[in-house]
RNA sequence: GGCCCCAUCGUCUAGCGGUUAGGAUCCAUGGUUUUCAUCCAUGUUACAGGAGUUCAAGUCUCCUUGGGGUCACCA
């Protein structure tokens, strides 16, 4: 945990960044408080409350084996629990603290109800290493209380730490918090999230060109609901959000709807902000002059934010290669000299082409004067300029280009038409 | 294996003893569109199984089955 600790820190306050979430205080480090544990450490031996351990690794091992053969619950035996003998030579002792031996550890959890829990399922757990280092949950214990924590909201996985956590509490006579545990999520296939299911730190889906929005109210959703809402701003996330309405059990990651959130989030961006946030998928059209026209032509294709720099990307480079199936069905017959008289009218008329509805009118035009289908222009026309025969509409996309690009962009694809 | 938790469309979910079991996503179809996408409309698909309790059970109880979690001198 030293290793690394400052680079550690930074990742997670970062990440709390990207979603919004403010942390106040100081950044508290357990390393850093090791005389605090000891002290109460200290004290529980004081009050016989904790106890000195000497049983070595090995013989807690042949322990464990002989349980798992009689096809017991591993545990350790209390054997120093009241020891009043000699104690051995060489070992160096760890501290045990005394659990309760018998009657029941109820809690009442937020989502998941009352849990009660046997006393002999929770042993006299280590609170502190042989080297004197405190473990996990004597520490975490004793921080959540001192920070005055009033809810623990964590992972269904934590739930069987919370009476071992709660003995530590009553030991030291601090007051119990509210625990709540939410169910785990498991991937698309019902299984477990692990690495292969892609994104493990949450800055992996801002690269992915995600918005924080969009995560949010996917995770939101996730075993929670509010009647048949689906879309929640943070606001009304921090108004409804109620742990005792979260489902119990686990569900599924599904990136259909979080991809359909996104695109929502997307959509419902305005455009400067997006621009803002383009610059980081290598698409910096901020001085551009058609920004809005650029944005409002392609944000409804994006699904992601990488998505919708490639879309921008199509429309700002000029195309370097003709799909070939597209170029096949659209350049052919009569589509060479059609284009080629589009260009002529489109530079007559330049002076008086500024919005996409202007270029469309040229568009109407050709299509009427010479007693074609649209698409006898459009097909060719998408292909000259994006290259393929999918995308924004033309009028739009001419209306970013200008006629000058506009032309170069037919010209170079009669180029190619035999 | 012991202990704990869970179980409604493929997925996310609503439902809190009486509903044609609702919404969203996905998928399919149709419409809008010069293309794709968007948008709109329509449609397919669910109460894990079995016993009870009750006039009435997706809803309450029990069992079975199936999932998940956890059993460290890790956190």
């Amino acid at each position: 945990m030293a290793r690394n600790s400052e680079e550690a820190k930074d990742a997670i306050l970062k990440a709390f960044a990207w979603v919004g979430m403010a942390c106040d205080g100081d950044v508290v480090y357990q390393s850093k408080r090791f005389d605090l544990y000891k002290k109460y450490i200290d004290q529980l031996l004081e009050e016989g409350k904790a106890y000195k351990c000497y049983m070595s690794k090995e013989e807690l091992a042949a322990l464990r084996e002989e349980q798992m053969a009689k096809k017991e619950r591993t545990r350790y035996d209390g054997r120093y629990r009241n020891f009043t003998g000699t104690v051995p030579q060489g070992v160096d002792p760890v501290i045990r603290i005394k659990a309760p031996q018998e009657g029941m550890i109820t809690f009442e959890d937020g989502v998941k109800g009352t849990i009660n829990i046997a006393a002999t399922e929770v042993d006299d757990f280590v609170i502190a290493r042989a080297d004197g280092a405190p473990t996990y949950n004597f520490v975490v214990a004793i921080d959540d209380a001192l920070m005055g924590l009033t809810d623990v909201i964590r992972g269904d996985d934590h739930l069987y730490n919370t009476p071992k956590q709660i003995v530590v509490y009553k030991a030291l006579g601090f007051n119990l918090p509210n625990f709540n545990h939410v169910a785990m999520i498991n991937n698309e296939q019902g299984k477990k999230l692990s690495k292969r299911d892609g994104a493990t730190d949450v800055m992996d889906y801002k690269t992915m060109g995600y918005l924080p929005e969009a995560l949010l109210n996917f995770l939101v959703r996730l075993g929670w609901s509010h009647g048949d809402q689906e879309i929640f701003s943070i606001e009304e996330m921090i108004a409804l959000f109620e742990p005792k309405n979260i489902n119990k059990s686990s569900s599924n990651y599904n990136l259909d709807k979080l991809l359909w959130l996104n695109a929502h989030y997307i959509k419902n961006t305005p455009n400067d902000e997006l621009a803002i946030l383009l610059k980081g998928y290598g698409v910096d059209i901020h001085g551009h002059d058609k920004l809005e026209l650029l944005l409002d032509a392609t944000k409804e294709r994006g699904k992601t934010l990488v998505e919708l720099a490639d879309q921008i990307n199509l429309i700002l480079a000029t195309p370097s290669a003709y799909d070939e199936k597209s170029s096949k069905k659209a350049f052919k017959g009569e589509a060479k000299t059609i284009l080629a008289d589009f260009a002529v009218m489109l530079q007559n008329w330049e002076g008086t082409l500024h919005l996409p509805c202007d270029y469309h009118a040229v568009m109407d035009k050709l299509v009427e004067t010479k007693e074609i289908g649209f698409g006898k222009i459009g097909m060719p026309l998408r292909v000259s300029l994006l290259g393929s025969m999918t995308g924004s509409g033309l009028d739009e996309i001419m209306a970013i280009l200008g006629v000058d690009e506009t032309v170069l962009r037919i010209e170079k694809a009669i180029a190619t038409i035999a």
